[in-house]
Formats: C-alpha cells, structure tokens, sequence
DNA sequence: AGGTAGACCCGGACGC
DNA sequence: TGCGTCCGGGTCTACC
C-alpha cells in the first residue's frame, strides 16, 4: 500500500533511472476509467514530451512533461514498473507510455483503484497539507491546529488535508514510537507529546525511506519498486501487523478508527 | 465540527 | 477441490 515511503522509492528510482529525461514516443491506455480525460486526447498530450523531472506531494506522484503533468495517485495497489518495450504486456498493466531509447512505464494496478490525472498546472493539490518531507512541514502550525481539533489523534494524522504522506500503516508506526493512543483526541495533546509526536512523524518516514518501503505479504498486490524488488520495511515494524509489543511483549490490541484496523499497546500507548 | 456510510475496485482470504 | 462471500485500502461525496 502506497504510502509517502513508497511513493518517495519510486520517485528517487525514477529519477536515477534510464526514462529520466527521455522523450515519450508512445502511449497506450487499456483501461480508460484510470485516466480524467478522453483517451485519444490523452495519449495525444503525452506523446511527443520528455519526462523532464518527477516529483511527489504525498502520496502523488507527479510527472513534470514539460508544460502539462501526468499526477499519478497509486491509491492501494498501483505500481509503476520500468520494463523494456519487447517485454510482453502482462495482465492488470493498464496504461503503457514508451519512451524513446526502448524502455517504457507500465501503470500496473490489479484493483483499478488509482487514477492517473493530465493536468496543466498542480493547482489541485493545494488543497493537500504540507508533505512530511518538505519545509512547510513545521511544528508551530501542527501543533496549533492539533489544539483546536477534536478529532481522534489517528483520523487526524491520516487527514491529507491535514498532513500530506501518512497511510494505515505509518500512523501506526508513529503513534507506537510516540507513545500515544490512536483514540486520543487531538486537542488533549500535551505540547510535550505533540512535539515528540512531530519528531517520530519524521523519524518513521526517514527510516521507512532507508529500508525502500514496506511490502507486506507477498503477492503482486503489494508494494514493489520500478524494478519489481520488494521493499525492506515490513522486517522493521513495531506494531502494525505484529502480535506482541516490541518493549512489554503485551499482545497487541486492534482496533477500528475510521473503518480501518489500528494496532496498538494499550500499555505503552497512553490514552 | 466531527462522524459515518457509500462509492469506487477486485484479488485474496476465509467459510462451508 | 470448489464455490460463495466479504474485506481492505485512500479519497471523495453526501448526509446526520
């Protein structure tokens, strides 16, 4: 499942790669309900550019081709594969653009889910919270709006609006390694807690970037890099998925928030 | 304001 | 083994 760690993988790769920079010669869409436009129209404002740089807010992907952007959100099971273009088109690949040196980019997605959007300009993501990697990523406005919610600490981490990046699992994560109760309400938070909070919001992402994303199980559903490689993170997890907790080996409580599973310690985690 | 439910999808897990 | 059912996950919209 995609999450700013992923996400982050796939740019990095992406910009090291071969399609860097390249001209795109070719498009295909096999799947016109992924994309926001008609797809002749489509294809005929891709085809022809240069994938000139890439970039992230998020869990966006953002392909930058020159005066038109390709913003590509994986949602849970999107991949992009760099592959070459004699390799054969395998099942759930959805979208195929090829570039001019033989390599192409394949939007692989068994569940249809994400959604590939041409646009103009990144207008549409304004209305995102600052991404965790960025510098508008402060403490002074997480905290100040942290005091005026009162929402469940979890719903509000896993807000976009709120901040940009964070999914199931890396909430987890974070709450674990800061030591508060997915169900505390946000404005409850001490300042104390908040900015001990704001560091391990850093702090997991940093660690999950290292480990190249977390791919849980072993399907082809799961996440894996441009090359098909799992990532590394899921060997490093301290509560999501587990049994046990890692500091007092008290089994793990699950929970509901917000209609998603939330792994806890209710002896570590303080509510 | 916050919570909740439904929509979008379908592979995979689970139950019989 | 095979069938049927239901879940999950991010985000948006609608409604309470």
């Amino acid at each position: 499942m995609p999450e700013i760690a992923e996400v982050e993988t796939i740019k990095n790769d992406l910009i090291s790669s071969a399609v860097f920079g390249q001209k795109i010669v070719d498009v295909k869409v096999y799947a016109s309900t992924l994309i926001n436009e008609e797809k002749t129209n489509f294809i005929k404002q891709i085809k022809n550019r240069y994938l000139v740089d890439v970039l992230r807010k998020g869990k966006n992907l953002i392909f930058d081709l020159d005066s038109v952007y390709l913003l590509i959100h994986l949602k849970m099971t999107g991949h992009i594969f760099l592959k070459n273009q004699k390799d054969k088109l395998e099942k759930h690949e959805h979208i195929v653009i090829n570039f001019e040196n033989g390599k192409k980019l394949v939007y692989y997605d068994p569940r249809r889910f994400g959604k590939l959007l041409l646009q103009k300009d990144l207008s549409i993501l304004d209305k995102l919270g600052p991404d965790i990697l960025s510098k508008d990523f402060v403490f002074d406005h997480f905290y100040e709006t942290l005091k005026i919610k009162r929402k469940k600490i979890k719903t509000l981490l896993l807000d976009q609006h709120f901040i940009a990046g964070l999914g199931n699992i890396y909430v987890d994560e974070v709450l674990f390694l800061s030591k508060l109760h997915p169900g505390k309400i946000a404005d409850t938070v001490s300042k104390k807690d908040a900015k001990n909070l704001f560091s391990s919001i850093k702090e997991i992402t940093l660690r999950a970037i290292k480990n190249r994303g977390t791919s849980l199980g072993k399907s082809k559903s799961n996440f894996a890099s441009i090359f098909e490689d799992f990532g590394n993170h899921q060997n490093h997890l301290l509560v999501h998925t587990k049994k046990r907790c890692p500091k007092c080996f008290l089994k793990i409580e699950k929970l509901k928030i917000n209609q998603r599973t939330s792994h806890f310690c209710k002896n570590c985690q303080k509510l």
